[in-house]
DNA sequence: TGTACATCAGTGAACGCGCGTTCACTGATGTAC
DNA sequence: TGTACATCAGTGAACGCGCGTTCACTGATGTAC
């Protein structure tokens, strides 16, 4: 090297003008979104989040009063999108099931397009408003579970079915994420549709079938 | 206070006989355990091992290369003493799908009776061998599939059943194990056996009936 | 049988790291007079 | 129109923490001569 490198700006970001400090707080937001897709949970960390906003780890603190805080609003936003999701994909479904159906599809898809996301909000640790989210959720399968019955399905347990029926999408999510990413069935959208299948297949006829499975059982069936 | 308190001795672990360093290890692979059971992951540190142990922490490094290396003998652990759960349940059932569901049975059970050990070796980071167990388990299953697929039950792919059926009973533990002990459903028994029972049927059924589920293939079935 | 010595199972103090968080300060900007 | 001032959006340096890990050292014990 000849000569000094010139003295490099380490908090690069424009200050925003007087009345929209807010700004930062949604493009913080944003970081920490991207951050998760790019490291995971260990590399949402307020210096990293302030460095890729080209601002200094206090300037957090001016939006989020903890790094918890800063955790909870992204949990909030994956929650959001995730219900919009879900709520989207069976609105114009008239058969219940089907409906229950395409519901699972787009949860299992939404977990497997947003692996680090999904792991935050399941596995991170639990807050308040984060396990309200989770009731909700389960809430919303269970009103669809509920449909299923008023439509004739035969259903013992709605609260029952749908903890069965919430155990196996989640399953279908969090035993590929856990996985290394080229672990992953080549056909992700089969797999996908397949998973769904079998856990709304699984729940529905668990709801009233409640002996231990035989080869009998099974071949009646088919 | 009166009087100084008498000097504690921190390490309060008598030294092992000359040829016996290796007694140390086991004691701390079972204190590792303890750890995880009392605290989780967070709390399965060296120095926590070491003070556990009544020992200072650089006497770990007598044993474990590295943290990573305690931590790997803990995963190894772990996976041994499920496959041993495993293969006594099923043992002695002759009709193959209440051998699969049975061995189901075992894994949830396992899993909701050890949550931070089942969590440490399917979340945490894989090492080389921790992917081996991981496969080793998803074979296992899969040739409990294969058993059925012998026996008449009809099965289009026995990998692609397998894996659904692991996201059933993964989910079915992953589900509750992260959530609070007292959200757990109260006949802890009947969930187990259910979801099981779900995740057998959902997956068999699923194996030949790959189509989006409708309200009249429920009701046909039931 | 005595003794020098190698070995073994540890200890105690310290290092460096990245982290969340705090604190005193700064410099631009809108506003009241 | 000029100017003093309050406010706002930040900065820079530092603190304390627990962690994994290292390094020089120790003291008991079995063993060779």
């Amino acid at each position: 090297m000849v000569g000094d490198a010139p003295p490099e700006r380490r908090h690069s970001r424009v200050r925003a003008a007087k009345g929209h400090g807010g700004l930062l707080r949604d493009q913080l937001l944003d970081i920490a979104d991207q951050l998760l897709e790019d490291g995971g949970a260990d590399a949402l960390t307020i210096r990293a989040v302030a460095t890729r906003a080209g601002v200094s780890p206090p300037a957090v603190y001016l939006h989020f009063a903890s790094k918890r805080e800063l955790v909870h609003a992204t949990c909030l936003r994956v929650w959001s999108s995730l219900f919009i999701e879900l709520e989207a994909v069976s609105r114009d479904v008239a058969d219940p099931v089907t409906a229950l159906h395409e519901t699972c599809v787009a949860y299992i898809a939404f977990g497997l397009r947003h692996p680090s996301q999904y792991r935050l909000v399941m596995a991170g640790e639990a807050t308040e408003a984060s396990r309200q989210n989770e009731d909700a959720c389960f809430r919303y399968f269970r009103d669809k579970v509920a449909a299923c019955r008023d439509a004739g399905v035969p259903v013992e347990s709605k609260t029952e079915t749908a903890r069965v029926l919430c155990a196996g999408v989640h399953g279908a999510v969090s035993l590929l994420i856990h996985q290394e990413h080229d672990a992953w069935p080549s056909d992700s959208d089969r797999y996908v549709r397949r998973a769904a299948s079998s856990a709304v297949h699984g729940a529905l006829l668990t709801a009233y079938q409640a002996s231990t499975p035989s080869i009998a059982d099974v071949m009646r069936l088919g």
